[in-house]
RNA sequence: CGGGGAGUGGCGCAGUGGUAGCGCACCUGCUUUGGGAGCAGGUGGUCGGGGGUUCGAGUCCCCCCUCCCCGACCA
């Protein structure tokens, strides 16, 4: 900085209010969650943000088995024609599929797709392992890579390749396929609201923002910073569509051979880029303490003898705190303390403790709340307690704060002008009619589009906001301008 | 695929025809350390690729490629 204060170059991130996709695109990379691979549209997970993935994973994975299903892997190579089997699954994925044409140097008989999704292999082998009823439900998940070629890409909300998991199950009957696609709903939102303090909106899709092949798609939909929606996980009811084209048929109780009811389930990589565009700030990411890869870090202050024994103290420190199942780390890097000040404020760590001669000398350590800026002195003796009570307000704070958020930017409408208005910055609640058409106008006045019909709205009918023809679903639609 | 930008050292940029430069980063040394340290010295570039014009091209001409942003498609 110079005597105007004038910033150098390369140091902070362009502001989120002067350009939004250039603030989130610097963080990504600043805090080294992630690097673009030399193909484009790849993505090159890095260390922390790996780790912000593990823990994720750890979460959801935990939800997931506790719900009785049991995880698979199945190959990542589909045959060309299992895919064609159902009809509007093959139209939905063909523009964005990779296919394998060559193998061994030899030219393949029959090119292979790299999975833009399994329902295929796994309707596949669901067909060899479901024969009667006692093998249902059949309750399946796998953490997997997918490849969807994509034209514009953006670092964990669109990659070519991305990594999720996708759930896989096969039932007796219409009501427990429903009932297994609003379990897996459920946890989505679990995880979301509790773990990375997402609050989301629950709803189902239109049936123009149906998955290709299912009978109802359910969606979690979260409001990012710049007002815009980003679909955070989503559940299908698949009916009996890809049982008959994958022929999954049982032998019921009453000896009769039934299609079973499917469901599949995914939660991507994608989550990532929502939790970075949900909490982050000008001076870069905000992490949830539950997916913080570093939930406090200890930065060591002072010169010779008493950067010793700041660093001995810092250690120990760490020590008691991980001990106290707290992810601590101490930064013993050779920068100075003001760098590392900034350098984990752009990497959304919870709390940075300072420990200094001045510390020291009275018993102290101090701690740096990344959320609301303060800082704060407390005993040493005390510092694991003092860190667990504040990392459960900062993660409690951090779901209110964008609750808070997204609540000021929902409202209800019902003229389209007061809906033109809030789509441009939020989410509209609105009466629909339903019709395709009349929701492809609305995109085109607007750019918004139906993202769900929550499931939380109370029925409700009258009049479709832009057409005026009576409203379908009987109840409101949630609209908003998305990624 | 449409519109708009940009390709020069790891990153950010300057360089309008005449010996490739600056800042940051990096390396070495010394001094430093409570909000992005200072000084000194040093390493590193087939200027996206190919062709052409010219005595001479980062610079001019032609072709191609890639990346980013905005739209259409999507977790």
């Amino acid at each position: 900085m110079d005597a105007a204060g004038k910033k150098k170059p390369d140091k902070g991130v362009t502001p989120q209010s002067t350009d939004f996709s250039a603030w989130y695109n610097e963080v990504v990379l600043r805090a080294e969650l992630a690097d673009r691979g030399p193909v484009k549209g790849t993505m090159v997970i890095r260390p922390y943000g790996y780790r912000i993935w593990e823990l994720l994973q750890a979460e959801l994975d935990a939800r997931i088995k506790a719900t009785g299903h049991q995880n698979a892997y199945f190959p990542l190579l589909i045959p060309e024609n299992h895919l064609r089997r159902e009809a509007e699954h093959v139209e939905g994925f063909s523009p964005e599929l990779a296919v394998v044409t060559i193998g061994g140097g030899k030219k393949l008989d029959e090119p292979l797709v790299v999975r833009p999704t399994s329902e295929s292999i796994i309707g596949e082998m669901f067909s060899r392992w479901i024969s009667s009823h006692r093998d249902l439900p059949l309750l399946l998940n796998q953490w997997a890579n997918v490849v969807r070629w994509e034209l514009r890409p953006r670092l964990f909300l669109r990659t070519t390749e991305f990594l999720w998991q996708e759930g896989h199950t096969a039932h007796t009957s219409e009501d427990d396929a429903m009932g297994e696609t609003m379990v897996a709903l459920r946890f989505y939102e679990d995880v979301a609201r509790n773990v990375a303090a997402m609050p989301v909106i629950p709803g189902e899709k239109t049936p123009g923002e149906r998955f290709a092949g299912a009978a109802r798609t359910f969606t979690i939909e979260a409001m990012m910073r710049d007002s815009r929606a980003l679909q955070a996980g989503t559940s299908h009811y698949m009916g009996q569509n890809f049982a008959k084209a994958f022929d999954i048929r049982y032998t019921s109780d009453a000896g009769a051979v039934e299609y079973c009811h499917t469901t599949s389930w995914g939660m991507s990589t994608r989550m990532i880029g929502g939790i970075i565009m949900t909490h982050g700030d000008d001076k870069g990411l905000v992490l949830p303490p539950k997916l913080a890869p570093y939930q406090a870090v200890v930065v060591p202050i002072g010169r010779a003898d008493s950067l010793e024994a700041s660093v001995r103290e810092g250690d120990a420190l760490v020590s008691r705190m991980e001990a106290g199942g707290i992810r601590a780390h101490l930064d013993r890097r050779s920068v100075s303390p003001g760098f590392k000040f900034n350098d984990w404020e752009m990497r959304g760590v919870p709390l940075r403790l300072e420990l200094g001669p001045r510390d020291l000398a009275a018993g102290l350590v101090t701690v740096a709340n990344r959320l609301t800026g303060d800082k704060d002195q407390v005993p040493l003796e005390s510092v694991e307690s003092a860190v667990r009570n504040l990392l459960a307000e900062i993660q409690d704070e951090m779901l209110a704060a964008a609750t808070q958020f997204q609540d000021d930017r929902t409202s209800s409408v019902s003229d389209w002008t007061t809906f033109a208005a809030r789509v441009s910055s939020g989410f509209a609640l609105a009466l629909h009619c339903g019709e395709r058409a009349c929701e492809e106008q609305i995109k085109v006045a607007t750019t918004a589009t139906a993202r769900c019909v929550p499931l939380s709205a109370p029925a409700e009918d009258g009049q479709c906001v832009r057409c005026g023809n009576p409203a379908a679903y009987g109840r409101r639609v949630l609209f908003g301008r998305a990624y």
